[in-house]
DNA sequence: TTTAATTTTGCAACAATGTTGCGTTTAAAA
DNA sequence: TTTTAAACGCAACATTGTTGCAAAATTAAA
């Protein structure tokens, strides 16, 4: 992404465009994958830890970012596709981390996710594997 | 489980008879649900808390409890069925938590949960849903 | 029952992250 | 340029994760 188309992405979310608003989008749209908060805060110079924190509640809350937890509670963000709104992620994607390079990507899923439970009305499914990615894979 | 059984688990994953050992297996067994690290912790009296932290990763490590990672970062732990072992978790059930109760469930399947992505092998799936329970929904 | 060996505990100490309040600063509109 | 609502940055505190190590407890053996 542009500076400029993420400023505009920011204004169609009621934004401000803020320095770290503009510095986490970046590196978050160059790197092109889920990113750990880890990663997250060692791309970014001269930033304050609150406001990294709520910047990413933020664009959470706008549907601009997604989190992505993994089993050994390290968090990941990834950026959302164009559906999400403020009012609700529309994702169907499955999050998938290899084992070895950690890397983690979300998996677009052709069809939809269903999964029906007797006696539970399920709202919201999520899905998370791990293996081995195909770069790791001898 | 009666105390005896609980010695007895701990003696068969080579552990010795704690008294918080003691004290958290008869809780989750009592409770006999998934249980929120904060419960866990008001459940217990004139405990330790890192004994705690070691006491939870022995039981992950020796296959007595598996650990259940929620979207708002809250652990919820639960006793394993007496299939796994110190080697492997073998779990064929989806986590369920119902938004008004907050309650967390493992939900049984009656086949192995399938997961084929091309060009990622798959190793482990974790499957988290969350809508309404039975008793919560009208 | 007492002893011995090993495990486990409990404390200190530190790190990372979550969270809120509030005065100051900044972005963006007027 | 001025204004104003939004956002920042700092203080302050809470929770949880993590390791090392000496003391205590459990268990098996004598």
């Amino acid at each position: 992404m542009t500076r400029t188309s993420i400023k505009k992405l920011l204004k169609t979310r009621n934004l401000k465009a803020t320095e770290l608003r503009m510095a986490l989008l970046e590196i978050m749209s160059n790197l092109g994958k889920a990113v750990s908060y880890q990663e997250i805060q060692n791309s970014l110079i001269n930033f304050d830890r609150i406001t990294l924190y709520r910047t990413l509640n933020t664009f959470i809350e706008r549907g601009i970012l997604h989190k992505i937890i993994l089993e050994d509670n390290q968090n990941f963000y990834a950026l959302c596709s164009i559906e999400c709104t403020t009012d609700k992620h529309q994702h169907q994607h499955i999050h998938f981390q290899c084992n070895q390079c950690k890397e983690v990507s979300c998996l677009e899923t052709k069809e939809p996710i269903q999964l029906a439970i007797s006696n539970h009305f399920v709202d919201e499914i999520e899905i998370t594997a791990s293996g081995l990615c195909q770069d790791c894979h001898k």
